[in-house]
RNA sequence: GCGGAUGUAGUUUAAUGGUAGAACCUCAGCCUUCCAAGCUGACUACGUGGGUUCGAUUCCCAUCAUCCGCUCCA
């Protein structure tokens, strides 16, 4: 089994429908992909089966859907517009990069740069020579401003008072309606509020096909919990999270945890679980304990209190979230690393086969009249009667067999045949992608066979 | 963001200062009773924008994108 590259998977994905570059007639737009017909099946299989997993077989867990733009206080209270707003410089000279505030203060600790604008700042360091840390120029580029969050404006008139911007994590969206689902949903602590999103983030790397972009989808799980139990959940959850990859057909040695040493200003704890792409290994889920941070900082900006009261006990706290985030993206990329093969057959000749569980798979099943002549018509009316109950596709051109490997290739784990037995006696020929075994099955009992391992 | 490399059909590529040839793929027709067969035909390309030139896909510049390395990173 070969190993898959980026460029070939990058390939791939354009060739049969999966990933396609962002505004690519235009040359494209960095770090932007857009799923085609395939990916988007595949996706939203993806979200499916988390939402099963996550939401529907798990008690007190409930699924929301906020907003995209909020309150722009939101981003002061969780920290993101603090600590993302940098003012940074490169020298000229040496090409490193500074933050404009720190440079100042380490030329002189009596001056406080947080006074000043951006323009003083820079007539500050020329005016006093400031010279580069690294290189002892004085060489520097303007002062930019360094955030990860995008902005945008509201209203029609420009003011920097109307600035907005596009949420760079979907957390903040269960935290603000943390209050609203307790009591909508007449919840007791511990409970658990998952949502999908898009999130945007200015990244500045380049990012290896759809690993690292600019705007991607999280599928989020945040679990109120009471002080002293956190840790417990927060290893509870990094554990299940390995599983639900193993569950989507993720090579177990391809999955591992990382602790973080380096720990956002969040959290408490924090670990990833990584899959080892072709480019080496990379973060698809991050587990976090975010403590009681995030709501103490909305009791004390919004002046609304995030307390919870315990009925049994009457104790009152501000509960502990454990956070487990799942890169939608970065999930779907790992899945098609580790279901793609160039499979070498016995008789020598390849094929392309996607190794998909059923329930990822976007077609469940394919549709072949033997013959296009003789067998389209029945094969037409067994398409029909399956796609009621089934995601289904239908292929006519072509050799036979080029139409088998067209199947595989997209991972289709069914290949349904028509020839004149489905016209005779009713039976059609049924194929399994990753054995290649066919058997003979009567046209009623055909959707009883589909699912099964043959 | 910095440095280096690259950019010709969907993919892989060839040639050229006088606007491009192929293979595979795709599609249509013929043929074909189960794993990329054959025949006939069709579609489709010089990333974008400037400049030099009588003329640029080719030379120059910029830009966009991709890859590699650094940097950065919730």
């Amino acid at each position: 089994m070969e190993k898959i590259t980026m460029d070939k998977l990058i390939n791939y994905c354009k060739q049969y429908g999966f990933i396609f570059q962002g505004s690519e007639i235009y040359g494209g737009l960095a770090n932007t992909w857009d799923y085609g017909p395939l990916g988007t099946l595949l996706k939203n299989n993806l979200k499916n089966l988390w939402r099963e997993k996550f939401i529907q077989k798990r008690n007190d867990s409930y699924e929301i859907d906020s907003t995209i733009l909020m309150h722009p206080r939101v981003w002061e209270a969780s920290g993101h517009v603090d600590s993302f707003d940098d003012l940074k410089l490169d020298c000229k000279y040496c090409k490193s990069r500074f933050r404009a505030d720190q440079l100042i203060n380490n030329f002189d600790q009596e001056v406080n740069p947080d006074n000043m604008s951006i323009k003083e700042m820079e007539q500050y360091i020329k005016e006093h020579k400031i010279k580069c840390p690294k290189c002892q120029k004085h060489d520097y580029t303007d002062i930019r401003q360094f955030n990860l969050m995008f902005q945008t404006l509201r209203g029609a008139v420009e003011d920097s008072k109307n600035v907005i911007y596009l949420r760079p994590e979907n957390a903040q969206g269960e935290y603000v309606n943390y209050l609203n689902v307790l009591r909508s949903m007449r919840c007791k602590i511990p409970f658990s509020i998952g949502q999908m999103g898009t999130v945007f983030r200015n990244e500045i790397t380049p990012g290896n096909f759809t690993f690292r972009t600019i705007e991607f989808e999280q599928m989020e799980y945040q679990t109120f919990c009471k002080p002293g139990t956190d840790m417990e959940y927060y290893e509870y959850f990094k554990q299940f999270g390995k599983r639900f990859y193993i569950e989507l057909g993720i090579n177990e040695e391809h999955l591992r945890f990382q602790d973080h040493d380096k720990l956002a200003f969040y959290a408490k704890a924090a670990c990833d679980i990584e899959y080892l792409f072709p480019f080496g290994w990379g973060e698809i889920n991050g587990t976090h304990n975010r403590t009681d941070y995030d709501l103490k900082r909305h009791e004390e900006y919004s002046g609304i209190s995030m307390s919870y009261l315990e009925p049994e006990t009457n104790e009152k706290y501000i509960p502990y979230i454990v956070e487990s985030t799942y890169g939608v993206g970065r999930s779907i990329l790992a899945i098609l690393c580790n279901a793609y093969e160039e499979e070498t057959l016995s008789d020598n000749q390849t094929r392309e086969v996607l190794h998909l569980t059923y329930d990822l798979a976007p077609f469940k099943a394919c549709v072949l009249p033997l013959i296009k002549k003789q067998h389209s018509e029945k094969a037409q009316e067994i398409y029909n009667m399956l796609k009621n109950l089934i995601m289904i596709s239908y292929d006519d051109t072509g050799s036979i067999g080029k139409r088998y490997r067209r199947a595989d290739a997209v991972g289709t784990p069914y290949v349904i045949t028509i020839d004149d037995e489905t016209i005779c006696n009713d039976t059609v020929t049924l194929r399994y992608r990753d054995t290649m075994k066919q058997i003979t099955v009567p046209v009623k009992d055909l959707i009883n066979y589909i699912k099964k391992e043959l």
